[in-house]
DNA sequence: TATAATTATCTCGAATTCGAGATAAAAGGA
DNA sequence: TCCTTTTATCTCGAATTCGAGATAATTATA
């Protein structure tokens, strides 16, 4: 197989790939009745604390008006609540209700089990060496 | 770093590299006025001949209401036709039309060269290798 | 300080995808 | 053959995401 046909490939099988892990990784999410954003949300805040909805926007890689849709619907699951800065009246902070963290504490070890054995065909050192590489492609896809 | 979250680090990881793959991949498809979808629709029947409406489903991974819609818009833009088929009326093929056949005569070597550019990141066996790994994975996520 | 530029969030409408169910045709079984 | 099941496509309404533009607050500049 030539270069270009090659690196089709990897590509055709980088997206099937992905797609059926987390087909797989969001299982548990869906029978909460959460989508896989409004899970990334929460794991955010969860692991690092209340955060301004810029930021949530920044990591979970979605549009700012899809943002605040995302945060719409947590807070009216009462999952999260939205906390006005004080010292800027720009910015809104998010942070988790104690029903959002309890939901979490619940499922984010699940979430982690799940995908340890989603992965479990690779061992550690082939893990790592995969992340690196995915980290090379991802720098190099962005920077053009 | 232990196992599970060496795990979820990879699962981060592979994640974010696809997203911004995709955005660079699909940056000539966006220009000519289709979105990945389509274009993935038109690939499928450029390299395979004309399918039906099914396999395509399959192919791309979308839905069957789906598949009608994007179907539907390529047909407006008079890049495919549906042809009925003669032994079975339930099923409809896709076939390109003289446009939709140009069009991707210009587009398709445009993005193998993307994404050749992408990827040169890595040499051809690290392209196997990964290929290999991810088959796998995928396979694994796959059957459960 | 007044004005301009930037920043953070939100509103709105359009595009895309899905799932449930409808319809029509074909295949299988009594 | 008649009835049931399966298959292929489509319709419809809901959910999600985006981009453009509005609004309000802050910061930078003349």
């Amino acid at each position: 197989m030539n270069n270009e046909d090659l690196s089709l490939k990897l590509f055709v099988v980088l997206t099937r790939a992905l797609s059926s892990i987390r087909k797989r990784a969001e299982e548990d999410i869906k029978e909460l009745g959460l989508n896989p954003t409004e899970f990334a949300v929460l794991e955010f805040i969860y692991s690092k604390g209340e955060q301004s909805i810029q930021k949530i926007g920044q990591k979970v890689l979605i549009a700012s008006s899809s943002i605040t849709y995302v945060v719409d619907k947590l807070e009216k699951k009462q999952l999260i609540k939205r906390k006005p800065c004080p010292t800027d009246r720009r910015i809104t902070f998010v942070a988790l209700t104690d029903e959002g963290q309890a939901i979490m504490d619940e499922l984010f070890p699940q979430h982690k089990e799940s995908l340890t054995k989603i992965f479990e065909g690779l061992d550690r050192e082939e893990k790592q060496v995969m992340i690196e590489q995915l980290k090379k492609l991802g720098y190099h896809a962005e920077k053009k």
